[in-house]
DNA sequence: AAGTAAAATTTGTATGATGTCTTATAAATT
DNA sequence: AATTTATAAGACATCATACAAATTTTACTT
């Protein structure tokens, strides 16, 4: 009955929009240059205060990027790009359980990806990880942040390797917090709970790495369940402490 | 000798920043309102340009919503918000791999989706999936729309039953451009395969459902996998009718 | 006390000016 | 002839001001 007299899209938005969709029929392609702000004036009739603010909104999903002094480019569509907003919904999101959650995530996904990667994996892979692994040994042990860091670069070279980048960039957001995770939340255990708690992250890795190299698809998913099963236990523990 | 100086934000970005901090920091909540434009700019000494564009920014990202006239607030994190540069990227990148990627990203995960899904249900969940059947059932043959979101709709019920907000999250953009997928890159097969691809689709369906209902696990997974096979297996057939 | 109209507040758009960065071209030097 | 430096033009970044449009608040009337 009632037509919607909203249009109720700002002028912005509009021009956004359009800018959009020249750039997904392809009338302009990943690393070409847009017209420049005036011309964009000129062919909507509008000002550059409204062009500026829908090539900001453009910029800030990712679609292009401004170059001081040269122009705007649409963007090559890049995981890392694309999986930015995920990675600050993730910060954002107050809900207390998203690392219980998260974890369970990880449990319910990387047995499989750890199978699949023990029949993909090639000799390059193997190299990184085992390079991997002798860099967590030999990370000092109370330099948590580092550790932290090579421990999740294990788990991201895993899901790289079926080379799948679907696969990749769905998992991404999991694997950018959980450092941030791990700092800002676990508890700290003492120096011997530490030294412990290192030796079976690197026992478990271990056993995944070696399932891989075997190309043992089972044994390597039984091992992630393993790794990952203990890593719940020890958030569950952490929570419990600080209560 | 001389280190690269640049690393110059602009000043839009680092109120934008700052912003964001007092967002994450809980300064500001979901629902409340942000300063003024005119207060920001006396909070950062800056011109309401370089405000406003963080603003703009902010609200791209679905972090704020702008009212015109009220203020900015800051939104309540949505999954829709979240995704949506996903969506973009997987809109723009339309090559063929990522379709064939997508699908076996899904192969590789939802049968564990179907597994849990098994174990979790309750009466309201068995509801909701015959209730799916039924409409996919009665379904006109030729409306391959509607037929794709009630397809997808059965497989988003799936996520949805082991309550896992994160799950759900990371895998709703695959969910999400499905249909898309399927109405652009699927080659529209003859009248009778259409009807023979939508008895095989009711039958999957049915067999995943009953051993949800029965709470058996492994059937849930291998019927979930059966399915799977046979969307990728219809995609290569199409893709090669093409030819 | 309630409803309405006016005023104040706040965001949206327009315009002009200045600064900084990028790129291209010309001039000077080696 | 090749390289370096100087200059100019094009383009984005920021600032300031003004006005328009939507919302909220205030004041006034009933």
């Amino acid at each position: 009955m009632f037509s919607p007299v909203g249009n109720s899209k700002s002028l912005s938005q509009q021009i956004e929009e359009k800018i959009t969709e020249a750039i997904r029929n392809g009338q302009y392609l990943p690393g070409q240059k847009i017209p420049t702000e005036k011309e964009l004036c000129e062919i909507f009739k509008v000002s550059r205060t409204a062009v500026r603010e829908a090539i900001k909104t453009l910029a800030a999903r990712g679609i292009i990027v401004v170059k001081k002094g040269s122009g705007a480019y649409v963007s090559e569509v890049s995981i890392q790009n694309a999986s930015e907003s995920l990675n600050m919904f993730f910060e954002l999101s107050s809900n207390k359980d998203l690392i219980l959650q998260t974890i369970k995530t990880r449990q319910l996904i990387e047995p499989i990806i750890a199978s699949e990667a023990a029949k993909h994996r090639t000799k390059k892979h193997i190299t990184l990880l085992q390079k991997n692994l002798e860099d967590i040994k030999k990370c000092d042990l109370l330099d948590s942040k580092t550790e932290a860091e090579l421990d999740n670069a294990f788990h991201k070279i895993l899901v790289s390797i079926p080379q799948n980048n679907i696969l990749e960039l769905l998992l991404s957001p999991i694997f950018n917090l959980m450092p941030k995770f791990k700092e800002s939340v676990f508890a700290k255990p003492t120096d011997g709970d530490l030294l412990k708690e290192k030796e079976m992250m690197i026992i478990h890795h271990s056993n995944i790495l070696n399932a891989i190299i075997d190309q043992n698809g089972n044994l390597a998913s039984q091992s992630m369940k393993n790794h990952l099963a203990t890593t719940h236990a020890n958030y569950i523990k952490s929570q419990a402490l600080k209560k």
